[in-house]
DNA sequence: TATAAAGCTTCCAGCAACTGGAGGGTCAAT
DNA sequence: ATTGACCCTCCAGTTGCTGGAAGCTTTATA
């Protein structure tokens, strides 16, 4: 199938799709003789778990570290455990400075009037 | 004082502060005969505003209407809540996302084996 | 005073992961 | 034959810096 096709079946951008190609991430099935990009359905498979893995935060090079072991027999569910409880652990960090982030904010916000004056909390902890 | 005394001072890189001045941000106070930048204790008051700001996670674009509100006497306290709930807004939106995320991946990290064995439910559910 | 080290300048490239657009070839249907 | 929908490649832009090269200037030391 030509790349729309894939771009509908795996639900990304065409333009999407090419990148992938370009950096080697999900290469196309071949070529037509004019040149244009053909998919079968192991390739589409292969972007839509990409699509997946990239949805959860995966950055392209987990990505392609776990799509290595996807298409791997012998992997042992040890080497992908050990990739997503990184990206477990890269999500709770985030999580944590921004709840740190989000109550300092918040205290500010409610602490400020809000009105014409431009006397404000938020400015005296800025400057 | 030179750039680097200004970097001190505001706890900012060197390379940043004249990031900062290439776009418009803050820009040095004036320049010395043989073209070195110079800063004087308001521009370094407004250089540790925009760390500040940037630490909040304020974008550029947000940092530059907060440092104009910050000069501005005449401001009402009621634009500088705005962009500050609105940002509030952006890191709650953010945290629910990660939520989710983490959810998710949390309970696929914790029904996988991990062992020698190929099977696991985190590629199951990524292909 | 010579020289070396440190500090300053500009400009260009690169990071992540795409996205948009220009310019141009191809294919299917009318 | 032509129109419109595809497809291609290549380049630039996004955000917010950061690193490096090439080349002045200033400062400190011998």
């Amino acid at each position: 199938m030509n790349i729309s096709d894939a771009a509908k079946k795996s639900e990304l951008p065409v333009k999407t799709i090419r990148y992938y190609a370009d950096i080697g991430l999900v290469k196309e099935t071949g070529r037509t003789a004019t040149g244009y990009r053909t998919y079968d359905e192991t390739a589409v498979k292969r972007l839509i778990f990409v699509r997946r893995s990239r949805e959860f935060g995966f950055s392209i090079s987990q990505t392609e570290e776990l799509l290595t072991l996807y298409s791997d027999e012998k992997r042992s569910s040890a080497e992908v455990k050990a990739i997503a409880q990184k990206r477990l652990l890269e999500i709770e960090t985030k999580q944590k400075e921004l709840e740190i982030l989000r109550k300092e904010l918040s205290n500010l916000v409610q602490s400020c009037h809000g009105d014409d004056r431009p006397n404000c909390p938020i400015m005296d902890y800025l400057g």
